[in-house]
DNA sequence: CAGAATCCTTAGAGATACTG
DNA sequence: CAGTATCTCTAAGGATTCTG
C-alpha cells in the first residue's frame, strides 16, 4: 500500500521515496532544483533582482550560454521572473518569485548541511581503503 | 568582508551563497548530493540496510553500473556502510551510516517541497510563452 | 547588453561480457 | 551475487560569432 505523501518524518520518508507514483516527476524536478547553475542563480538572487550580466559576474564560471538556458528554465517552472526593458541597450533583470524565494530554505538547509559536515566527509574521503 | 557560515535565514543566505571562500567545495558536494541516483540511493537505504540487487530491483532504472559507482561514492564520503560477507555466493549489505542518516531531514526537506510545488510548477510551465 | 545559433569536444552513462 | 572492465554513443556544456 503505498501513499502519495511524502511525511517529513525521517523515519518514514523512504518507503514513499521510490514508490514510483509520483517518484519520477519529483526526481525530475530534483534534477532541476539540484542543479548546479539552479542552486548558484537562486543563492545569487536571493539578496535582490539582478541583471544578466551582473548574474554572470556574480556566478563565476558559468559560461554565457549556460547562464541564458539556467534562467529560461528557471523562469518557464514559475521560480525566476525576467524583466525586459525595451532600451537600448536592453536590460534585463531577474528576480526570484514567491515560488523562488520558498526554495531558499530547504536549498540553504542543504547548504547548511553541506557545510556543516564537509569536514566529516573529507576525513572519510582521506581515510577511505585506497583513496585516490 | 564575507563570513564562512551559512545562515538559515532566507534573507541573508545569498550573501555567502556565492562568496566563493568555501564555494567550490559546497557545490561540488551539492553535485553529489543532489545526483539523482544518490539520492534514490538515499532514499531507498532509509527503511533499512539492504544488498545489491535488491537496491537493483527497488530503484528502478539504474544501471548496474550506476548503481555500483554511486554506492561506492557514498561509501567513500562515509554516507553509506558497506559490509560484505564472505560467503558464496558473496553477500554485500549498504546501510546508511549516521552521517548518510543526517542527509534524510534536508533532502527530505527538498523532497516535500517539490511535491508541494509541483502543481505550481506545471501550471507555470503550461502557461509559459510558447511552451513547447 | 542580452540572447540566438553554430560548432566541437568530452564526460557520463548504457549495454555487454567476464571473474571471484 | 556482486563487482570490474570495455566499448560505444549521446548529449551537456564551453567557445565563438552574429544580431536587435
Amino acid at each position: 500500500m503505498r501513499r502519495r505523501t511524502l511525511h517529513l518524518d525521517a523515519s518514514k520518508v523512504g518507503a514513499e521515496w521510490q514508490n514510483g507514483d509520483d517518484c519520477r516527476e519529483i526526481l525530475q524536478l530534483l534534477d532541476r532544483i539540484g542543479d548546479k547553475w539552479t542552486v548558484m542563480v537562486v543563492g545569487a538572487l536571493t539578496p535582490g533582482p539582478m541583471r544578466f550580466n551582473m548574474l554572470m559576474r556574480e556566478i563565476d564560471g558559468v559560461s554565457h550560454r549556460m547562464l541564458t538556458l539556467t534562467l529560461r528554465g528557471l523562469a518557464q517552472d514559475g521560480l525566476v521572473k525576467r524583466t525586459a526593458y525595451p532600451t537600448i541597450p536592453p536590460k534585463v533583470e531577474y528576480e526570484l518569485t514567491e515560488l523562488g524565494r520558498s526554495l531558499i530554505e530547504p536549498l540553504s538547509a542543504l547548504a547548511a548541511w553541506v557545510t556543516r559536515n564537509r569536514p566529516a566527509i573529507e576525513k572519510a574521503r582521506a581515510s577511505f581503503p585506497d583513496a585516490a
